[in-house]
RNA sequence: GGUGGGUUCGUAUAACGGUUAGUACUCAAGAUUCUCAAUCUUGCAAUAGGAGUUCGAUUCUCCUACCCACUACCA
């Protein structure tokens, strides 16, 4: 690259189903880079299998990764692929299958300058070859050997090509992979890399059958339309390298290659393999970032529904595979632009581990306000059927906040806060439900309903304690009478958060209920 | 099978030739407390194996092992 051109990264997924957490990875990378070097973050549809075609999988695309707010900057509009180029989007269409009229130029350029070659065998007769081979324990490979013996415009005369090209339409458009030449390639994590093209194969480049690239062509051909100056993309893409090299020279493009960085692939959280989507169904917890229904109706866990801050999320997978370089794991968005840097990308595979995306979680609670935090549990309120205020809720969470790694937490740990107990725990009252205990309560009610110092959690908390230990009571067995009384169980909040929340008078008739379920 | 990539506590990672190999999550113990959490403190725990290079290797080279990806008219 001789010159300095404005940063341009895409993220380039297959809409064949709903984009699993690497794919965000890659897309949250290739949006920091993007925002670090000030340029642009392009989106693209590649949709070049139209077998594989999954309806909706393109809008779970674009909704993840607002959720993610992670919005590419150009080849969106009003959260739909755009369409047709425009002023914003000079490089539109951006989904592959409305730009099937560009690629047949570009293969057919490639066949003029000798670097590619028309093919005539069907998938069936190829299919036939690999199982022949396979049954001599071989692998048949279409390359620089195999060709010479097959059916292609390299073998077959000029008469012949022409017929079959015009009555044919099993075709399709190969490159034509040099014999014994060494590609030395540069990846931004990995370092320099040489393959010998000895070991490569002849990819199909266009096919005839539905009149569209594959993913090499269209790919190649697209980043250079696009402008693209990184490539950031999974380390599955590796291997095809090489051949990506081979067609930037074959089209002459080699000055403006992008740079090319390959991402290590999330592996599953025990076991082997890479991360897939029966690991989250089987160890419980979503490898997905929204909910998705299926076209048939299953439906799959996603980590929006399962409680998570998009913020705590990014954060986790930002991590997973890279840091800072100090100390620092809570970073937000912003922040990560900031500190991101591709050169401290590991090579190696980053199992995911769903403890830590819950710790993250529990952090990113912690630093919302109650208020904030209020807004989105009365939704969840509501579905118990509460009405409440957001202030009385924003005083119950700032009690119940530390014991929360989600906002469905809050109801969990404490329901009581909102609604009196209607049964009470079995265990607890065999426990703490005695006569010994529970005969001090009328006292304590009566000192609690006449409580008129500071309304904190320690000022009442100190003066209930006191009022117990000065009647020489067994401080701990009352207290928990107490809490089984307020909650219906003798674990939880502390007695004084309880009252704080809930108040003297609403106190006072658990007291008095427990008493009329519970008997002397 | 072939080609490429990878390998530090259970997990994520730090240490870009010299550290008692650090940190976080998990786990365990203790402190605190009216219970349970939270919090604080402490602890457990790693350089895959083997040869080199070097005064000195987690770090560089090679070999082996293991893991991963690719090996489609899928991306």
């Amino acid at each position: 690259m001789t010159e300095a051109r404005k940063t341009r990264v895409r993220f380039a997924p297959s809409p064949t189903g709903p984009l699993h957490i690497g794919g965000v990875r890659t897309a949250l990378y290739n949006y920091l880079y993007a925002k670090q070097h000030g340029g642009t973050f392009v989106l693209r549809i590649e949709d070049t299998d139209s077998n594989r075609f999954v309806p909706g999988a393109e809008q779970y695309i674009i909704e993840a990764l607002r959720w993610c707010g992670i919005t590419p900057d150009e080849g969106v509009e009003n959260g739909k692929v755009v369409e047709e180029a425009s002023e914003k989007h000079p490089y539109g269409p951006y989904r592959q299958s409305q730009r099937r009229s560009i690629y047949r130029k570009y293969a057919e350029q490639l066949i003029e300058a000798g670097y590619a070659y028309y093919a005539f065998d069907t998938a069936e007769e190829l299919a036939a070859k690999r199982a022949e081979a396979e049954s001599q324990g071989q692998t048949f490979i279409y390359n620089q050997v195999s060709r010479k013996s097959l059916r292609n415009s390299l073998t077959l005369s000029g008469e012949e090509v022409a017929k079959l090209l015009g009555e044919t339409t099993s075709w399709t458009i190969r490159f034509k992979m040099p014999e014994n030449v060494v590609v030395k390639m540069d990846d931004l994590i990995r370092g320099h890399i040489e393959v010998n093209t000895d070991t490569l194969d002849d990819k199909v480049l266009w096919k005839r059958a539905d009149e569209l690239p594959t993913y090499h062509l269209a790919n190649i051909v697209d980043d250079h339309l696009m402008k693209i100056t990184e490539v950031i993309r999974g380390e599955e893409w590796l291997p095809s390298l090489p051949l990506h090299y081979m067609l930037y020279k074959a089209f002459g493009w080699e000055d403006t290659m992008p740079r090319f960085a390959h991402l290590s692939l999330l592996l599953k959280p025990s076991g082997q393999g890479k991360l897939s989507k029966r690991d989250g169904d089987k160890l419980g917890f979503p490898v997905f970032p929204l909910r998705w229904v299926s076209p048939e109706g299953e439906v799959t866990r996603g980590y929006r529904e399962d409680g998570y801050f998009p913020e705590a999320f990014i954060n986790m997978l930002a991590f997973l595979g890279w840091n800072p370089g100090d100390e620092r794991e809570i970073l937000s968005l912003p922040e990560l632009v900031e500190a991101f840097s591709l050169e401290r990308v590991i090579k190696s595979g980053a199992r995911f581990n769903p403890e830590k995306a819950k710790w993250y979680n529990k952090e990113y609670l912690r630093m919302k306000s109650d208020e904030e935090l209020a807004g989105l549990y009365l939704p969840i309120l509501r579905e118990h059927g509460i009405e409440v205020t957001l202030e009385y809720t924003a005083k119950a969470i700032s009690v119940i906040k530390d014991r929360a790694t989600f906002v469905e937490d809050f109801w969990t740990a404490a329901p009581y806060l909102f609604t009196a107990p209607s049964e009470y725990a079995e265990k607890d009252v065999a426990k703490f439900w005695k006569k010994e205990n529970h005969e001090h309560l009328p006292e304590v009610k009566a000192h609690i309903a006449g409580y008129c110092g500071p309304w904190t959690v320690a000022g009442i908390a100190s003066s209930i304690e006191g009022f117990i230990k000065d009647n020489e009571w067994p401080l701990g067995k009352v207290m928990n009478c107490l809490r089984l009384a307020l909650t219906g169980a003798a674990s939880g909040l502390g007695i004084a958060e309880i009252i704080y929340t809930i108040g003297l008078d609403e106190a006072v008739r658990r007291i008095d209920s427990a008493f009329k379920t519970l008997g002397e």
